[in-house]
DNA sequence: ACATCATGTTATAAATATATAACATTTATA
DNA sequence: TATAAATGTTATATATTTATAACATGATGT
């Protein structure tokens, strides 16, 4: 999974705690998720889109080969 | 959380078992998602949102009280 | 150089999604 | 009505997300 939380949270002037406390989770979360290594859950997820006023497909992408 | 999953499982004419297995996972798993008992993985809920053509905004929702 | 802040990283624990199996209930249909 | 198909539900196991704590690295400023 790749996403672009890095670059909302650098258009937001946020850091990653500052992120993660606006979302409610731990900043080694936003900092895993920020490097695709883990899979969110759609509720983080929304938070995070929310958070920065775009859709859930604009801040995270999945590769056709991921979804087989 | 809600989902639109069930209608938009109509409209295909699919059964559970027929979306759990184009999806990958158990049939079990599509119910518990329709009921809104949990909260599915943001991959998850990419596979049937890309299989039903529509936005996963389309298919789920959150009231902002369980954002919080 | 030193201190502070932001981020990376690793190990382990806790919480929760999902799998599995089994059985119950509802719905369709012969 | 009877039979099968679809869905509901419960209990337990497994996998993965997320929390927590600790320490490392890199940047920034004094």
């Amino acid at each position: 999974m790749k996403t672009k939380i890095k670059e909302f949270r650098a258009k937001h002037n946020m850091t990653q705690l500052e992120l993660a406390k606006a979302v409610g989770v731990r900043r080694e979360t936003i900092s895993f998720l920020e490097k695709g290594e883990y899979n969110p859950s759609l509720k983080l997820a929304t938070k995070i889109a929310r958070l920065f006023q775009v859709s859930i497909e604009e801040l995270f992408f999945f590769e056709d080969s991921e979804l087989d």
